[in-house]
DNA sequence: TAGATTGTTAATCGATTAACAATC
DNA sequence: TAGATTGTTAATCGATTAACAATC
């Protein structure tokens, strides 16, 4: 692939470029240079055309960038431009927060089922979408076209269901578990420590505190 | 202050490696070299050494970290040794996860109320901790000495809800709409752009794919 | 004491910013 | 054409890794 490494501090700015240039075409707005939008999102300029430019010319010299079309190509840079099925194991809270969260179906993430361990789900639905017990996981997988799986499940159990989800042919997982998984590396692991980003704010309170 | 300035790296590694302590410690293991810690964690040994040592020599030459100390001070740094109290604004699912993750109780954290606008939720209780009406906050914020604020609720509510907050004495936010707030600067905001993380998932996994 | 391992300095690597020629 | 703004190279800055003297 003639395809750069691309740093992985350039993927982590993707998706807040993608949400305002989002809002931007919301706004109708048709174009913006990088010396705007660098004002607008409290970054340089240079960093918004260094950024970009990783992926080819997306602008045009004396004009900027059109709006729409930066869009549509950050959009296909992200993969949001086909559709990822996924499930959601442990139906708790916070998974059926995100079950609820119907704005990921726009982006392209289809969610296909939930499971979970107690009974007393069984068969409940959310957003029509059922909650499976996790003993039907294996079938289930084997049945179906699963890309993602979100862990929302306690530690204790986000190893071994990882395994059984990786051995079926799930290639990412959104973790919210609060442990680190260590799969193949063909599989790729997203995690979301909730209570890092807790403790972080906590830290920086202190800081506050100290000036 | 002789402290010197923290890179946002260093601090962002903190919570795990207070996590890895705190697994250490559960294990009944009494010391740790950073040349083990390292192998457990994925990281270099050089980076361990080298991030803790921004807050002292916690170490001893020839004989590593002692865990229960190194633990009790990371633990110290990130202001885990004192108690704050926090709101969740926004019942919905994912205050009512939050709501629910006691552990926060344990790390200093303590829920003192959430608040919604939706009226069904007046007189709810989560793990006994009353959902008020958000036309109460302003009262309850002068009354009650909070320090940290959730923001679970959509993006149209949270920057007139989070300019509220501030202007009664709110110093850390913790914003889950998918919005940046822009709020001034002696006021803490941690964001946790749940979306964002997924398309990254979904970048990672189109790579996979390329190889 | 000898061995182990830290604390810390120096070297390397990577990411950000500045500058400007190319070009619309 | 003149002005604006990109794409891209070069300079700076910061973070990571390597190395080793200090020391328990």
């Amino acid at each position: 692939m003639e395809q750069r490494k691309i740093s992985r501090a350039v993927i982590s700015r993707l998706p807040r470029y993608y949400r305002y240039l989002g809002d931007l075409l919301e706004a109708g707005v048709e174009r913006i240079s990088s010396s705007d939008l660098s004002k607008k999102m409290h970054v340089t300029a240079s960093q918004i055309r260094q950024d970009l430019n990783n992926f080819g010319g997306f602008g045009q010299q004396g004009y900027g960038y059109n709006v729409k079309y930066l869009y549509t190509e950050i959009g296909k840079i992200l993969g949001l431009d086909r559709s990822h099925n996924f499930i959601i194991i442990g139906a708790g809270n916070l998974g059926q927060a995100l079950a609820n969260y119907a704005s990921f179906e726009r982006s392209g993430f289809i969610l296909k089922s939930l499971f979970d361990v107690n009974p007393r789900l069984e068969g409940v639905t959310i957003r029509g979408i059922p909650v499976r017990m996790v003993d039907e996981l294996k079938d289930f997988l084997k049945n179906n076209d699963i890309e993602i799986a979100a862990l929302t499940l306690p530690k204790s159990k986000a190893i071994e269901v990882a395994d059984i989800l990786v051995d079926n042919g799930v290639k990412g997982i959104w973790n919210f578990a609060h442990t680190d998984l260590s799969l193949p590396k063909d599989v790729v692991v997203e995690n979301v420590h909730l209570s890092d980003t807790l403790m972080k704010l906590s830290y920086n309170l202190c800081q506050q505190d100290k000036e």
